[in-house]
RNA sequence: GCGCGGGUAGCUCAGCGGUAGAGCAGUUGGCUUUUAACUAAUUGGUCGAGGGUUCGAAUCCCUCCCCGCGCACCA
């Protein structure tokens, strides 16, 4: 006992002694010295490899994950498992404490009858919540009914120079949460729930594609005519060239390619890059799920889109019925995904919310019926489809939750879509509408190269967008009949998540640069 | 870009003109089935940055930076 007492504070006084020389060397121009906590934390790696153990460790082969060996718990086995240390309880002689990683986390025992004082005394002093080890030994269940393992052996495996967030609430700074998602992930259940679901629900939206034929494909990010949607893009250079590119806004025009080269079921799942405002519902950079059907059309499309998201729900969801939680887990919105789904024109939902005699009002008379729904953010001055649109959007989509395909789009919003044939003021098209946002337009695509000219050359005059030549140069040589579908990937996880935020889905979400 | 809210110890937060605080984490002890372990003592802060007002500023004012929410742009 006093053996150890007294190696310890000789211990503490040769580091206290040896750090600020330390210091500097390995941090050259430190404005103030380090705090006492991360003085306390180098001198237990100083320590450890003054004993010739590799604090930085190896290989180390483990029989099982934490969180699967928990789930599956077998008492009486060998085990050798690896984590982060992510809590401890002291009681003297023997401590338990707790590893863990995305798989979940485990309780460890270990004795003092087990390890020689030493060794005891060096995972005590050295090893801090935080570092990663490996324990090799048996398990077991306490008396409490935990399934734990029995450490036999404790293998330093990485050093954490730096504390783990608080034990109890994690990380809730949002700037924290987002430029070091690490420790969010390691601290906070909901968020690492929600991360392992994404991308869960990623893969099995390949199988189910895969399972139907289509071929996942990747086309380019780096366009030199950035086309398939409206959009403001990012620029670069590129130098062997000496040409400006730009970051794909959406993959479309390529896919379609495909579909001239004969690729008849192709899908990319993949980034899309536009230079917008960021928000709640916008990254900068997001996914985009972009699919072609030759042969099909839009309705086809919403079947299958229909049937995709409902397989999502009940395969990792539990069921068609999604509940939005708050904090205190208190429901704040239902999401019914029972099939079949709604289906209505847009004009029809228009009327329904905005009076049957809308789309014959003047302009003025647009904006005054808008402001008395409460709708102000609408201007006179703008084109009819424009007021239309405002009213779909504020009227409509903000207010709808549960799916509703708003069908036959005017035609001046979709340039890329086929015209209806009874009414060619309006394109077959869908937009799937859930949870107040946009979720998924699918088009019969247009392939009649000479209309596709002149639909791209109207929309052009407005935005002053350069016409992709190399893609109507494709449609001419033949695009079979398709039906295609958009699924912005980060809403759709939103949705069937419950997370409030796009940045909550994105593991590495698009802040500003933090000043020096 | 505009408006509102926020930035205090490693983390979670209180303080909002008069000596910079708590819990957890950390450090040193006690404790051999604990689990937000318990328990005693204790360390730790350019109060986002820079100016100003004041005898005195974390607190009031100005400028700037970052984050969040809303609006605008957009999916």
């Amino acid at each position: 006992m006093e053996r150890e007492c007294g190696l310890s504070w000789h211990f503490l006084f040769a580091c206290l002694k040896t750090l600020p020389t330390h210091c500097l060397i390995m941090q050259p121009a430190p404005e103030h010295s380090e705090s006492e906590l991360l003085q306390f934390r180098r001198a237990k790696l100083d320590e450890l490899q003054k004993r010739g153990i590799a604090a930085f460790g190896g290989k180390f082969e483990e029989s099982h994950d934490p969180g699967t060996l928990r789930k599956n718990f077998v008492e009486g086995i060998d085990v050798k498992v690896a984590g982060r240390i992510l809590s401890r309880r002291e009681m003297g002689k023997a401590t338990f404490f707790d590893i863990g990683d995305i798989t979940g986390r485990i309780q460890c025992y270990l004795s003092k009858n087990d390890v020689s004082e030493e060794d005891y005394a060096l995972f005590i002093h050295q090893i801090d919540i935080g570092d990663f080890v490996g324990v090799t030994g048996f398990s077991f269940i306490t008396k409490k009914g935990e399934p734990s393992i029995h450490v036999k052996v404790l293998t330093p495996l990485s050093k954490a120079l730096r504390p783990l967030p608080d034990k109890w609430h994690g990380v809730t700074d949002r700037e924290i949460k987002y430029r070091q998602r690490y420790l969010d992930l390691i601290s906070n259940d909901r968020s690492r729930e929600i991360f392992v679901m994404r991308i869960k629900m990623v893969a099995e939206i390949r199988n189910y594609l895969h399972g139907r034929d289509f071929m996942e494909v990747e086309t380019p990010m780096m366009q030199d005519v950035p086309g398939g949607a409206a959009a403001r893009p990012f620029e670069t250079h590129f130098n062997a060239l000496y040409q400006k590119m730009y970051l794909r806004i959406a993959p479309e025009l390529y896919l379609k390619r495909l579909l001239v080269g004969g690729f008849n079921r192709v899908f990319e799942l993949n980034r899309n890059f536009r230079n917008e405002g960021v928000s709640r519902r916008h990254n900068p950079e997001f996914t985009m799920l972009e699919a072609y059907w030759a042969y099909a059309d839009f309705e086809q499309m919403a079947d299958l889109v229909e049937d995709m998201i409902c397989h999502l729900a009940e395969k990792f969801c539990g069921g068609l019925i999604i509940e939005h939680k708050d904090e205190e887990g208190a429901v704040t919105k239902t999401i019914d995904l029972t099939r079949p789904w709604k289906r209505a024109s847009y004009r029809d939902v228009v009327k329904a919310a905005a009076g049957e005699d809308w789309f014959t009002l003047s302009k003025e008379a647009k904006v005054e019926r808008a402001h008395s729904l409460g709708v102000h953010e609408i201007h006179a001055g703008d084109e009819h489809h424009e007021l239309d649109q405002k009213a779909f959007e504020k009227l409509v989509e903000e207010k709808s939750f549960n799916p509703t395909f708003v069908t036959h789009v005017p035609k001046e919003l979709v340039p890329l879509a086929k015209q209806n044939v009874a009414d060619d003021s309006v394109v077959d098209v869908y937009e799937l509408i859930i949870n107040g946002q946009e979720i998924s337009p699918g088009y019969s695509e247009l392939n009649d190269p000479i209309v596709q000219r002149q639909r791209l050359l109207d929309q052009a005059g407005e935005e002053t967008q350069k016409i992709d030549e190399e893609f109507l140069l494709a449609l001419e040589h033949g695009m079979p009949p398709a039906g295609g579908i958009g699924i912005g990937i980060d809403r759709l996880i939103m949705m069937l998540t419950g997370a409030e935020s796009i940045r909550d889905v994105v593991l590495f979400p698009q802040l500003k640069r933090k000043a020096e």
